[in-house]
RNA sequence: GGCCUCGUAGCUCAGAGGAUAGAGCAACCGCCUCCUAAGCGGUAGGUCGGCGGUUCGAAUCCGCCCGAGGUCGCCA
């Protein structure tokens, strides 16, 4: 059973593998009466045990059939262990602690990964666990008023990384942004870039408090001008309002894509929130709330606490979100009669629901937490609770310069834009630094640590890994071994077994787990850390070498044991490569 | 005051309900005639904010406190 490790041109998880013996012993034991038949497998795991000493693989099965089967859990765990220990690839299976099932393979069986990896290059730990599911994956969604600043960087690359490695686990994914084109903020930009076109004109540009300030605006002045001459002078606000509106978005979203596409990141969908008005989509999508009985007329509860000091009681049109979890109903217009941000949300919403997505994410900054509650609960009544949405909100950065904070301020002109970080620092490194941490736990950035060429620094150590592998492999091929992927997959592998080489395979073997478990879980900085752990394991076998030259990856003299430890090397690199490729950096073959 | 996120080694942080809680930095002790020392090994360091609860088993799930940040009708 273990050697059918593909299965439909895939590979298959040794893990997953292993389960299914679990299982099938489980099955046996069931029919031959020794266990209670209709046991709810569903919380049975095999994982690899924390401490290497308890073996290769563990299985805390006994433990929970214990109590539905009425049994004791070492005694289930003994009868396990007999149904096993005869399974192909499995060399023991011991009982161990409250009742643990610890087992140990084969060397074989791990070594048998690597001859997977090498034919499946790259491609090794795609997963079909996402197959048939179109995910829409909503991020950056930065207002266009201007540049995007170092605030957007985050969300961008996590936004990107985690439908990268949606995609990776077999999602159909689109990456989506939302122009808010709809709202005041652009009719200020078009006031601004209107003083601009005066400034092209060669009148004194009268740019006022609340107006944006921004230098990059002086060149759309000058487009504008171009394009209409001095036709919109001394014209009142309503003859050029909606024209200049229009050409100034167009021209900030040209800018946003060109700093998106310094920062490696390609939408597939761009969303105009001012595409919903007018068109009755607002209208339809709050008629679809209304069938349900949840669009009313009323007044709402003041906050509890510190009254805002405008606070009237007043009658509005609410959204009952409190009927899908929320604590309060929300208004979807404003006493203007306008409509709230919320509204054109939810027909943006319910739009990526008609377009038929089985699941939604919303990348955001964490100062829109308050808003999730709502967001979900539109999304639940919109879509009769079939399409989750899963928002992940991403904390601040703390920039630092040489450990010194870093302070941003507009007025003071040391506003840090994505630019001035991709300039800096390069999108390799902005990318990965971005993702050594949690979406959810803020991240210090250090221009100056993140540079830092040194094991310290996680983007080098991992890139290093795959620059070093390529040196190994350079420096047979010198040696004149073939080190194609052919000829290393054809490798005895019997010659390997040294303690450092299974580490670092057993690491390799982990890899369709860990993409399964980063995606299942919408989080892509598992994927760093476990590439920092994969980079570990190789530089310690790497450097098993220098201390004892048998270790070494190329022996010379012998050219079967060489090309064994070259396929390790080879995969091991194949892996990085995966894993870098969903984060969207670039491997390194050379880091001299 | 309500809600959201967070609280783990001196510091920065990992940790799908599993066994003796891990990694990097900093500290201390070592390792290059050598496939990249841009690296590797060892020592030391903890009431997982606190108290209860659920469970065979809790850093993890639930409740209540304490602390940090965010947010709270007509901003987006």
């Amino acid at each position: 059973m273990l050697t059918a490790a593909r299965s439909g041109g895939r590979t298959m998880d040794l893990f997953a593998q292993v389960k299914a013996l679990v299982l099938d012993g489980i099955a046996r034991l069931t029919a031959a009466g020794q266990l209670p038949a209709g046991l709810d497998l569903a919380a049975v795991t095999v994982e690899p045990p924390r401490d290497p000493a308890h073996g290769d693989m563990a299985t805390n099965a006994a433990m929970v059939l214990a109590r539905p089967a009425r049994m004791a859990p070492r005694d289930i765990a003994a009868a396990l262990a007999d149904a096993l220990k005869d399974a192909p690839g499995v060399v023991s299976a011991e009982v161990a602690g409250p009742g643990f099932l610890n087992l140990r393979l084969d060397p074989a069986q791990w070594f048998g990964v690597i001859p997977q990896v090498l034919a499946a290059g790259s491609d090794f730990g795609r997963s079909e666990t996402g197959a048939g599911r179109r995910v829409n994956v909503e991020f950056v969604s930065a207002n266009p008023t201007g540049p995007m600043h170092v605030g957007h960087v985050r969300g961008a690359v996590f936004g990107d990384a985690l439908a990268g490695l949606l995609a990776f686990a077999g999602h159909e994914v689109t990456r989506e942004y939302y122009i808010n084109d709809g709202g005041a903020q652009v009719d200020v930009l078009a006031r601004s870039a209107y003083e601009r076109y005066r400034e092209a004109c060669g009148l004194e540009p009268a740019i006022a408090e609340g107006l944006y300030p921004g230098d990059y605006l002086i060149p759309v002045g000058e487009a504008l001008k171009a394009k209409y001459g001095d036709r919109l002078l001394d014209k009142g606000e309503q003859y050029w309002l909606a024209e200049v509106r229009e050409f100034a978005t167009d021209a900030m979203m040209a800018m946003i894509r060109e700093d998106l596409a310094a920062l490696g990141v390609e939408m597939d969908h761009y969303f105009s929130e001012r595409s919903l008005y007018g068109t009755g989509q607002i209208e339809a999508a709050l008629a679809t709330l209304a069938a349900r009985g949840l669009i009313y007329e009323g007044m709402l509860e003041p906050p509890k606490g510190k009254l805002p000091e405008d606070w009237e009681p007043r009658e509005q049109t609410l959204f009952r979100s409190t009927a899908f979890g929320d604590d309060t109903d929300r208004p979807v217009k404003k006493s203007d009669g306008g409509w709230t941000y919320f509204a054109p949300d939810i027909a943006y919403h319910f739009n990526k629901i008609e377009r038929g997505f089985d699941e939604l994410i919303d990348v955001l900054g964490a100062d829109h937490g308050g808003y999730v509650k709502r967001m979900k609960a539109a999304v639940a009544a919109l879509s009769e609770n079939r399409v989750p949405l899963d928002v992940k909100l991403c904390q601040l950065v703390r920039l630092f310069k040489g450990g010194e904070p870093f302070k941003m301020s507009k007025r003071a002109g040391t506003f840090v834009t994505l630019r001035d970080v991709i300039d800096q620092v390069g999108p390799d490194v902005t990318r990965f630094v971005m993702l050594t941490r949690k979406n959810d736990a803020p991240l210090d950035f250090d221009f100056d640590k993140v540079l830092e060429q040194s094991k310290d620094n996680p983007v080098f150590y991992v890139q290093y890994a795959h620059a070093r592998a390529q040196s190994v492999l350079q420096r047979a091929a010198e040696a004149g071994l073939a080190t194609d992927d052919g000829t290393l997959a054809a490798a005895d592998l019997g010659r390997l077994g040294a303690p450092g080489e299974l580490a670092l395979v057993r690491k390799i073997a982990e890899w369709p787990r860990q993409v399964e478990i980063a995606a299942a879980a919408h989080e892509p900085h598992r994927i760093a850390f476990y590439l920092h752990e994969l980079a570990s394991d190789f530089h310690a076998l790497q450097h098993q070498g220098k201390l004892d030259p048998a270790l070494r990856f190329i022996r010379e003299k012998d050219p079967a044991l060489s090309h064994a430890r070259l396929a390790l090397v080879r995969a091991t690199q194949l892996v990085v490569k995966a894993g870098l490729g969903i984060l969207g950096v670039t491997p390194m073959d050379e880091m001299r």
